[in-house]
DNA sequence: CAGTGGTCTAGACCACTAC
DNA sequence: TAGTGGTCTAGACCACTGG
């Protein structure tokens, strides 16, 4: 036998799966569910703290508040499609993106010079702790923070390029930059995890509770070494990352079959 | 000024991420931290479940029990090796990797014909509620499930292969069958998002509170036509999938120069 | 102002598991 | 059997926000 506060929780996901409430529809108040299975009001925040960590309501204060079904726009981020060969900075791709999906997009940065963690420095083949130049990129859409950026450059090559020090964005890329001091980049390794965000991770992004971060980490190589990592990290209930494989022109061509 | 709760997990999350408390690591009982900070035990578990949300502790019963500072193990897996040109099923794939990486491998299969959901349909460019087979895979490791996988085949595919319909491995791989058959994959388009788990997924996956999925969507191309998807969930505390992108032999030959 | 959720207390009984 | 967490009650005061 559930415990009575998952079976309440049982009975709103039930409502809200179903359709029968829909994002942003107000669920009954505390009082109200207090009421209606005479239990007392701890039992029902049990019962809607499981719901929040679900990601499936969120707590709205103030009198017109209450507990609402949270809304979910999804942003897709084309990993194949970023720094791949082109005339496109990894950021224009982004903004390029996120209007064809309607939205507005906008981006702050900022430049730091930090130890490498070993972790980082580990796949950078350089010693720990050794500086490195940070670029943080702060991506917003429709004004809500939507996934930070920190791109680490080892601190020599930023002595051959020094266009990396920038704390702007630089318009043409800092892969074109690198080019054409002779780090192509030809190779990229990804890594995909999930976890939960820690209080500043969901401080910068704005994270409603129960809502988990969906980080990638991008290794970049030349043929001589690796010259760059990116962990960027995403609010996983605004974003999806796709990866193409193989062929593409099979894929658009099936795409384009399937439109009319 | 943050709520007491927050101060108090403030406090447990330092001493865990400073590493002065390590994994399996028991903290406090919630008499002593009701001592310590001079609190009622329900603020005190306020505060523990923070730290259980975010996947940092465990609450194991018993006497013994108590709260516990959980162990991270991952596993890694490469969505770019799988499945591509080789004499190798998918499943041979992982249970490769898993053994490299020192675990034992295990999987369960099943069969079942569903009613095709309209996300699923409209990858595979038919209609919604068309029937198809679904392949389920669940993979563990030592003991623990660590992944399920379901495998959405088009029904008039299985007429044509009708090896697919196996309740069990196949250990070629379906993959081969199919490209025995005239449908050869060449290209694959793959979704990675998070989430929080319904209680289902939960279920399935053994997993504690706090602990996000990873699920990858692949759809595999031959050059006509979408042929499956293959949706597979992870726990995210226990996995990471990797892509290589570009010249995977660039890769290797750096980590071949780390090793020594 | 009235009503929402946010925080907090001080109790209680129960189920589980190692000792 | 003793000690852990799991669940639950019945209160209380507060901060915030719309009408």
């Amino acid at each position: 036998m559930p415990p009575l506060y998952r079976k309440i929780a049982a009975g709103l996901r039930e409502e809200i799966l179903s359709g029968r409430l829909r994002a942003g529809d107000r669920l009954p108040t505390e009082t109200q569910l207090q009421d209606q299975h005479g239990v007392s009001r701890n039992t029902i925040r049990l019962a809607t703290a499981l719901l929040v960590n679900e990601g499936l309501v969120e707590h709205v204060p103030g009198r017109a508040g209450g507990m609402v079904v949270r809304q979910r726009v999804t942003l897709t981020f084309h990993a194949s499609r970023a720094e791949m060969p082109g005339p496109y900075s990894e950021s224009d791709a982004w903004f390029s993106e996120v209007r064809e999906q309607g939205y507005e997009p906008s981006q702050t940065f900022e430049l730091r010079i930090e130890a490498l963690p070993a972790e980082l420095a580990q796949r950078l083949g350089v010693e720990a702790d050794s500086p490195a130049a940070v670029r943080r990129c702060i991506r917003s859409v429709n004004g809500n923070a939507s996934s930070v950026q920190d791109t680490y450059y080892p601190m020599d090559l930023c002595q051959e390029v020094p266009e990396l020090l920038s704390p702007h964005d630089i318009p043409q890329g800092t892969t074109r930059h690198l080019a054409e001091h002779g780090h192509v980049q030809v190779a990229y390794e990804d890594e995909v995890v999930a976890a939960m965000p820690g209080p500043t991770e969901a401080a910068i992004l704005e994270l409603p509770a129960g809502t988990p971060v969906l980080t990638y980490i991008r290794t970049g190589f030349t043929p001589e070494r690796a010259v760059r990592v990116s962990v960027t990290t995403f609010a996983a209930d605004r974003n999806r990352i796709m990866y193409t494989l193989g062929n593409a022109d099979v894929i658009a061509k099936f795409r384009a079959s399937e439109e009319p």
